[in-house]
DNA sequence: TTTATCCCCGTACCATGGTACGGGGTGTAT
DNA sequence: ATACACCCCGTACCATGGTACGGGGATAAA
């Protein structure tokens, strides 16, 4: 069983490019991990979630760095967990705002989808409008 | 009664950079407006609104290409009602995967918030493993 | 043991999305 | 008519998030 993985199987496994696993090592966001004799890098496995979860907030607009703040919130001993939920709660109002500003996209597209497919009038076709309207 | 408003007033409105405002005129996404005499941009009130849009846009991870793709989404004498609508569908998935996987976050994030409370087993605190649970 | 494939590191380069600069004209209030 | 804020344009520069390159060593299969 092998219970380490070399850079590229992580990288293979993750989905992205060797030199982006170095890159996230520099900044912060994979912990640098143990070295064989050889020095090469052997990851654990849990290591192919993070890069993947790293991946996926980027896709929904943070950036490395509000994501290695994401990673940040643990409790652990010597942190007060009274602080931690602090920030775990502003996380968690960041998020909803992302959710409630897609869904008012959502509904402007299928608004969108709607209205305009019959013979309606062409000038209230636009996403714009669409959101005009359910903000109104 | 000011019908039009200069670059400067739009940026203001809309809180972007100037420069910003004709960067997205070069890139396409705002449509080159009208000049007066002295050659002065002169902008419709909804150009504030475009804005707006736009920078919403990109901070849920749309880029400004695919940004432009969704402010192109509108329905004209000689566009197919029928390939606009198709256009449409594919963008609201896009967004519904988005709000599926920010749910996700969202809810890794509040599981992170109560178990992480109490006194519980420390190792289960972070929010790679909160999703774990959650997908499973 | 050779050949292919992987890893190391440092450095350079790249695309996206802006932002700044500078020399010139305009608009307007005093 | 003078000052001050605003606009024009072209060009240069910047930060973020990678990606490529190249010389050198390690490992595994034939």
């Amino acid at each position: 069983m092998t219970h380490t993985l070399t850079i590229g199987a992580v990288a293979k496994l993750a989905e992205v490019n060797i030199e982006t696993m170095r890159y996230y090592e520099r900044r912060g966001l994979v912990p640098r991990p143990p070295r064989s004799t050889s020095n090469y890098r052997q990851y654990p496995e849990e290591t192919v979630r993070r890069v993947r979860f790293i991946k996926r907030a980027q896709e929904l607009g943070f950036t490395l760095k509000e994501i290695k703040g994401l990673l940040a919130l643990r409790v652990t001993p010597r942190a007060k967990s009274s602080q931690v939920r602090e920030r775990v709660r502003h996380k968690i109002e960041a998020v909803d705002a992302k959710i409630k500003a897609l869904e008012a996209m959502r509904s402007a597209l299928a608004s969108l989808e709607v209205r305009c497919s019959g013979r309606g009038n062409i000038g209230t076709c636009s996403i714009l409008r669409s959101l005009d309207e359910n903000d109104a």
